[in-house]
DNA sequence: AACTTCGGCAACCGCGTGTGT
DNA sequence: AACACACGCGGTTGCCGAAGT
């Protein structure tokens, strides 16, 4: 095995044939585009057996799929609207890049696992410095659009539906919520579809939790669910409350859009995407029955301090809706 | 200016699945 | 039915430029 630097370059298999590694060069693209042009994207693996080139199938499999293949956004940011397309399709399908990708036009599946991984990284960096100094506070956008797209994970939707055809999963990171405790009131408003929030263990939710898709219809891709009411003077950690300060600025959440987000209180949070708005909805009723639930994972498991939903206001029954 | 940290990204690896023999 | 091979996917690694100190 030769090295380059300390990546490798060049091993060999059992045939003591060369099989480079490492990054590509427009020449091997070309062979490889051509290749393509000829046989459509596959045979993969014929490209070395012919001696086109010293890759493998795999390889040039992924070089194609991520780099070479028409139309993709290469060097594109993700727009705000494929940032919350990611973000609902994942708390839906969890970390099925490759489906995930499939929604969107131009992104790869590595895109989007690296758009989320990044995303990820960063606001665990944030969020651990937001809870290790509660008496700084944090004005800059990024950690301002970084602490909502956490929340955006912590309640992002939860689909469910008994037509979906990969099996639901609960997260571990949902299992302890016994000791939730840093909302004094949270009014969950039901929606169709959907949505729980994400760190609650359903078998401990100490309210009803139920969707009439028939009272409250699907609307679209910036249908929006209420978001749990703060209340002003509660006792926090210390910690939690520079965070739910921040909660608290009508401005928190305007990275969710125009669309009213800034009303405290009832700061709106975008759900679900339009294609996924056929969903057959299940009923979820608390205690006693094991819903369908899926949990999100796509948070760590340190945030946020899941004792901040200790004190939830029970949902009035379906009956009292109207 | 030098060094460190961070974020974005490309590519590789291991494993699961599908398909052909 | 069993096996081999090809392909696809998700996780991980490591490079590199930008930003920060």
């Amino acid at each position: 095995m030769l090295m380059e630097g300390k990546r490798r370059i060049i091993v060999q298999d059992e045939e003591m044939e060369e099989i480079k590694k490492g990054p590509w060069k427009a020449e091997e693209d070309q062979v490889l585009i051509n290749h393509v042009r000829k046989h459509g994207p596959r045979d993969w693996s014929s490209i070395r057996s012919k001696g086109l080139l010293q890759r493998t199938g795999k390889s040039c499999r992924l070089r194609w799929v991520n780099k070479l293949r028409p139309n993709l956004k290469s060097g594109v940011k993700f727009s705000a609207e494929e940032e919350r397309t990611v973000i609902d399709l994942q708390a839906h399908f969890g970390n099925k890049w490759a489906k995930i990708a499939t929604y969107l036009s131009g992104r790869t599946d590595n895109d989007v696992k690296n758009f989320w991984s990044s995303r990820q990284k960063r606001l665990a960096r944030i969020l651990h410095t937001s809870a290790s100094s509660s008496s700084k506070s944090h004005q800059n956008t990024k950690d301002h659009d970084d602490i909502s797209f956490a929340f955006s994970c912590l309640q992002a939707p939860k689909f469910i539906s008994s037509t979906e055809e990969e099996p639901v999963r609960k997260s571990e990171s949902c299992s302890s919520s016994s000791h939730i405790t840093d909302f004094e009131t949270i009014k969950m408003v039901p929606l169709p579809e959907l949505v729980y929030p994400s760190m609650l263990d359903y078998e401990n939710v100490p309210f009803q939790i139920d969707s009439t898709p028939e009272k409250q219809p699907f609307v679209g891709p910036h249908s929006h669910l209420s978001f749990p009411q703060l209340q002003p003077d509660f006792p926090l950690p210390l910690e939690s409350q520079d965070f739910i300060t921040r909660l608290g600025d009508p401005n928190f959440l305007d990275v969710f859009g125009n669309s009213g987000g800034s009303a405290l209180g009832t700061a709106q949070l975008p759900i679900v995407p339009s294609f996924l708005g056929q969903k057959t909805s299940n009923r979820i009723s608390g205690k006693g029955e094991s819903p369908d639930f899926v949990a999100s994972d796509c948070l760590t498991d340190d945030f946020p301090p899941i004792d901040m939903f200790d004190h939830i206001e029970p949902l009035p029954s379906p009956s009292h809706w109207s």
